[in-house]
DNA sequence: ACAATGACATAAG
DNA sequence: GCTTATGCCATTG
């Protein structure tokens, strides 16, 4: 099962509804893998970037960006042209954009397709 | 099966 | 707030 963890990630991200954020652990924690926030985080990175997966709307659990790369930039730019909206250091409000998750059956019916 | 890797998370200095 | 150290986990060579 190549896709096996990455496609659990994929499919949950898809559901980031646009101008809302979460953040990796949150994403491994509704997968069952409550440590699992590298894996997940691993996952995005090797997303092809014409992927339909919305990465850009999964952050740190500080609500910061981590990328250390161009494509920091243009995350935020994605982000921002969402409505999601960034204070002077850069971070996004929980409160705000924060992505509070699915319910339950949802998951698992996304799990079971 | 073992060692290394990585867009994390958390605690400590 | 930033840097360093440690823990966790799935994937890869």
């Amino acid at each position: 099962m190549t896709f096996g963890f990455f496609e659990q990630v994929y499919r949950l991200v898809r559901q980031v509804p646009p101008g809302q954020v979460t953040s990796y652990g949150a994403i491994a924690h509704m997968l069952g893998h409550p440590h699992a926030a590298r894996t997940v985080g691993w996952a995005l990175h090797s997303l092809p970037a014409a992927s339909d997966v919305p990465w850009q709307r999964v952050i740190n659990s500080r609500g910061r960006i981590s990328v250390a790369s161009s494509s920091a930039t243009v995350q935020r730019a994605l982000l921002e042209a969402e409505g999601v909206e960034f204070d002077a250091a850069g971070t996004v409000d929980w409160e705000r954009c924060g992505w509070t998750g699915l319910p339950w059956p949802e998951i698992e019916k996304l799990m079971a397709d």
